[in-house]
DNA sequence: GCGACAG
DNA sequence: ATCTTGTCGC
């Protein structure tokens, strides 16, 4: 259901990857969201036998009912090894073979990783979100570059993430004092757009449902694949 | 050369 | 990410 708009090669070197990076850059898109979404789409990955085989997996989560709507997951070998900022070549192809299962189609995507909050401005977010061509959300557990000072300590306190002259995204707390997570924009969506879904996501976790979900589900997965 | 470094 | 038990704090 979720096909790409455009292809390129995944079998590049870490050298030829930083270059289509700064390449594809150019085609983010940061725009107001048309509305609010009503279904959002989390993604992330687990591995296997050592990191030679991928588990990616999509849950898509009603927002306004607050409930699971369909998970799909796929499994692949694993062809790009793990470099910091590098990591949409490395778990972007299994993305793309579980969204293909998809049967419901999402108003935006969510990550478990960054988006325009990257050195080159294209973190798996804005990967992701170019290729399949709809708004999409990073929101990681840790930083990547930026600095930034403490939010408060309140639920929806945030602060900004900053590198440079550049504001690359923002430091948000989703719980009262617990650790914040860095919300920046992947495509089709503007900063402030972004925080405003990732809290309306968060209901009783640290992390948003949708991605959140997908975490419980390729572990699910995971352990029922190779017991 | 010395740190920092999404998952 | 992954390998792992109990344990301290809200």
């Amino acid at each position: 259901m979720l096909t790409p708009v455009m292809t390129h090669d995944w079998n590049l070197s870490p050298t030829q990857a930083v270059a289509l990076q700064r390449e594809l850059a150019a085609s983010v898109r940061e725009v107001k969201l048309a509305r609010i979404p009503a279904l959002v789409a989390g993604a992330d990955c687990a591995f296997c036998s050592h990191g030679e085989e991928i588990i990616a997996g999509w849950v898509v989560w009603d927002v306004k009912r607050r409930k699971l709507v369909e998970e799909v997951v796929a499994v692949e070998r694993t062809t790009f090894p793990y470099v910091p900022g590098l990591l949409s070549f490395r778990e972007t192809p299994a993305m793309l073979a579980a969204a293909a299962k998809l049967s419901v189609k999402p108003d935006l995507l969510m990550f478990d990783g960054h988006g325009r909050a990257h050195p080159r401005r294209f973190g798996i977010a804005c990967h992701v979100g170019v290729l399949l061509d709809l708004p999409s959300i990073g929101c990681a557990k840790s930083r990547l570059c930026g600095e930034h000072k403490e939010p408060a300590s309140s639920r929806g306190a945030c602060v900004s993430l900053v590198d440079g002259e550049e504001k690359i995204g923002r430091v948000l707390r989703t719980r009262e004092r617990l650790k914040p997570v860095f919300v920046s924009v992947g495509h089709k969506i503007t900063l402030d757009g972004a925080v405003d879904v990732v809290l309306r996501c968060c209901t009783t976790y640290r992390l948003p449902e949708p991605t959140r979900l997908a975490h419980v589900l390729v572990t699910r997965e995971k352990a029922n694949h190779a017991p």
